[in-house]
DNA sequence: AACCATACGGAGGCCCCCTCCGGTTTGTCA
DNA sequence: TGACAAACCGGAGGGGGCCTCCGTATGGTT
C-alpha cells in the first residue's frame, strides 16, 4: 500500500508498468474480498473475473495459486505486526492481551487462507520464516515487559504464546465470545505459579 | 470393527453382501492408511486402486469423498472416547492431564482430515454434532472429578476445555515437545485462582 | 439350476489449475 | 509526435480430480 516496506513484504516483488500495477492490486482486492465472502477454495477464474481481468494476467503476476495466497498471507502479517506497536506502553498484562484478542478477532475469519497455505508449503519454507520472525519480534517486547513486571512466569517464550493463540483463534465456532473466553482461561496459564 | 455400535457409529450404514462388506473395509483400510502416509488430499482414485477396486465401487459405498471422510473420522473420534474410560480412577488432575495428552499425540497425525471435513461440512452438521456430544459425555465426568477436587476453576465446561486442547493439537509443527508444552502451560489456566 | 436383487468397474462429463502464444498496450527515444 | 521494443493481456486448451451412468458380473434364495 506505501512505499515502505517491512520484513516480509520484501519477499513480493511488484511489478513494473503501470497497467500491470493496476491489474495487481486489482487482483489482490478481488482476491481479498473473494475471500473473505466465500471463504474455503474460491476459484482462480472467479477471481479474475471480479478483477475485469484475463486469466492469463492474473497467472502473469501469480504463477501460481500458492503465489496468490502468500501475498495476501503476507498482508495479514503484517496486520498484526503493526497492531503490536499500538499497544506497547500501557499496562504490561492489558498489553498482551489486548494484542492476542485482536489475533482472535482478525484471524478468525482467515483461517481458510492459512490451512490452504499449509498444504501447498512445508512449515519452514521462507516465507513463513520471515512471517514468524516478524511476528515474534512483535509481540516479543509486550511478553517481555510483563514477564519482568513478574506477571507471566518465566519458562514460556514468544514463539510458545503466539502458537498457542493462533491455535485459538482458528477453532471453529459461529461464537466469538466463546473463543474469547477459551483464550482467557489460556492465557491464565501463563501466571500461573506452581507454588500454590 | 465389532457388533457394538455406539455412539457416532450408528450414523454410519453398513452394507449387506459379502462381498460388498468386504470392499467397503478394504476401501476404508486402504484409505486410512494413505491418509496417515501422504497427508492432505490423496486422489481417491488412488484409493481405490491401493483397495484393489474400481472407482464406481468407492462411490458406491461412500456417495462423495465427504462420507469417505466422515466414515473415518468417526473411527478416530470413537478412539478417543474409549480412552477417556481407561484414565478414569486415577488421581483427578492426572486423569485429565493424561487424557488431553493422548489427545495431542493422537490428533497431531490427523488435522489433514479434520480440516478437509471442515471445507465440506457445516459446523452443526448432525455428524459434528452426535461426535462432539460423544466426546463431551466422555470428557465431562474426567473434569467433574478435578472441579469436586477443588483443581480446576468451576467456570469453565468440557466443551471449553476440548474445544481448546484441540486447537491446540492442530498446530502444525514437527516438534511434538512444544505442542506439548503449549499444551501444558494452557492447561495450568485451569488452576488459575484469580484471588492471587 | 435358475432367477433377481445387489454389487462391480471403467468410460466419460464437468470443473478447476495452469500453460502457451498471438495480439495489444505502454514507455522511451529521436 | 511517431515509431519501436519490451512488457503485458487474454483465452483456448491440456491435464487431473471428483463424480455419474450403465452394461456386466456375482451372491443369495427358491
Amino acid at each position: 500500500m506505501s512505499t515502505t516496506e517491512t520484513g516480509a513484504q520484501a519477499l513480493i516483488t511488484r511489478p513494473q508498468r503501470a497497467d500491470a500495477r493496476r491489474n495487481y492490486e486489482k487482483i489482490l482486492t478481488a482476491a481479498r474480498q473473494a475471500f473473505a465472502e466465500g471463504g474455503e477454495s474460491t476459484a482462480l477464474e472467479e477471481i479474475a473475473r471480479r478483477a475485469g481481468v484475463g486469466i492469463g494476467t492474473l497467472y502473469r503476476h501469480f504463477p501460481h495459486r500458492q503465489a496468490l495466497l502468500e501475498a495476501l498471507y503476507v498482508g495479514e502479517v503484517e496486520e498484526m505486526c503493526r497492531s503490536a506497536a499500538d499497544l506497547d506502553g500501557s499496562d504490561p498484562w492489558e498489553a498482551l492481551n489486548g494484542w492476542f484478542e485482536r489475533f482472535i478477532a482478525y484471524i478468525g475469519t482467515k483461517h481458510a487462507l492459512a490451512a490452504e497455505l499449509q498444504n501447498y508449503l512445508d512449515l519452514d519454507a521462507p516465507l513463513f520464516q520471515l512471517c514468524r520472525t516478524s511476528l515474534f519480534e512483535a509481540g516479543e517486547p509486550l511478553l517481555k515487559n510483563a514477564q519482568e513486571a513478574g506477571l507471566v512466569r518465566p519458562d514460556v517464550s514468544i514463539g510458545d504464546v503466539i502458537q498457542m493463540v493462533v491455535g485459538i483463534a482458528k477453532i471453529p465456532s459461529r461464537d466469538p465470545e466463546l473463543n474469547e473466553h477459551i483464550l482467557r482461561v489460556a492465557l491464565d496459564g501463563l501466571r500461573y505459579q506452581a507454588d500454590a
